[in-house]
DNA sequence: GTCTATAGTAGGATAGAC
DNA sequence: GTCTATCCTACTATAGAC
């Protein structure tokens, strides 16, 4: 375990707290309980409760964003760019669930600039992903539904996938990303 | 119009601010000022705000609960039965698309004995939803990948849909069902 | 059915000692 | 880096007049 900064534990502890009811009911007094410590030490590392929303998702959709960037831009087809989204929603699920429940579900408490930014950088995510299944239906590579219901389909379960994820013990992600590719795009039947 | 009462109103009312905010994140006054009166006087209608969310929670919960009673005891084959799960979904999204923010996202601010009820409401429906995909595969119905991983997919669509539908204007019902299941059902390639 | 006034509590955040 | 003490604001809810 590399050491990881004050400010970093309360940003993680308070994802946790975030997850479990929620960014405005959860008090610094709480957080400062989870952390063994007075709500007025949490002030020496953080500026405001704001500020460890602000860098949870923040920090998130950038990932995203940075990913589906190179996603986008790279030369494989419709389906392999979908494969790869898959890819990369199981990724950062694995590696901050907590942080995602704030970002799918706390994203309006987020202040005027910041909130501007993570709108932005939504809105463009899902412009994306809609471009690479309308490209697909154009090839012949995905069968032309409703673009609009693929793409929601799609998105809504990876973007939920934080919450069941965590609670699966016996799911390796390599057979995840098999078995949700699988699912997702070949459907069921 | 029917003529609601007061205290429908104020729950309509109560649904539209916790879905754009969340529960706690929604103050008295805020109703009382989307209602055009003073916190004080919303107390003659309800016992608190507690009550308003329960009673979102718990009527949708109940709509639920009832729907899925009847297509499990109903003697389709499997398939036919998930179908009529999305018609579940898609009719009570239609009906109360802002109700449904507060049961996905602010079930864990209700207090002791709806928190359990709620709580038992949501175990036997996911429990009734992984049984009929269950059957489904012993019956050759449904490809065998992971069910844990069905179940899961295609429940977090449709718990999803009143985030996305009423953003489409586009989309007639019968032909968000057709396409809906088509998705869900028999993927997208 | 709505109002004003207010009780009682809890929230985010700061000052200053150690 | 953490503490105690505290400020100021805002919250849910009640009392009682109209």
């Amino acid at each position: 375990m590399k050491p990881e900064s004050r400010k970093q534990e309360i940003i993680n502890a308070a994802s946790i707290l975030f997850m479990e009811k929620g960014y405005s009911a959860v008090t610094m007094r709480d957080l400062a309980k989870a952390m063994g410590i007075k709500a007025a030490s949490l002030y020496n590392h953080i500026q405001s409760k704001q500020e460890i929303l602000s860098t949870i998702i923040i920090e998130l959709a950038e990932e995203f964003t940075t990913g589906m960037n190179q996603i986008v831009s790279s030369d494989r087809n419709s389906v392999k760019k979908l494969e790869n989204i898959i890819d990369l929603h199981i990724d950062v699920t694995l590696r901050n669930a907590d942080g995602l429940a704030s970002l799918n579900n706390d994203w309006m408490h987020l202040e005027e600039n910041n909130l501007q930014y993570f709108e932005k950088m939504r809105h463009d995510y899902e412009e994306n992903f809609r471009y690479i299944v309308k490209n697909g239906v154009e090839k012949g590579e995905i069968i032309p539904y409703n673009i609009e219901i693929m793409v929601f389909s799609t998105l809504s379960t990876l973007r939920t996938l934080y919450l069941w994820y965590p609670r699966q013990k016996n799911i390796d992600a390599d057979i995840l990303k098999r078995d949700m590719i699988s699912v997702l795009l070949k459907g069921v039947i």
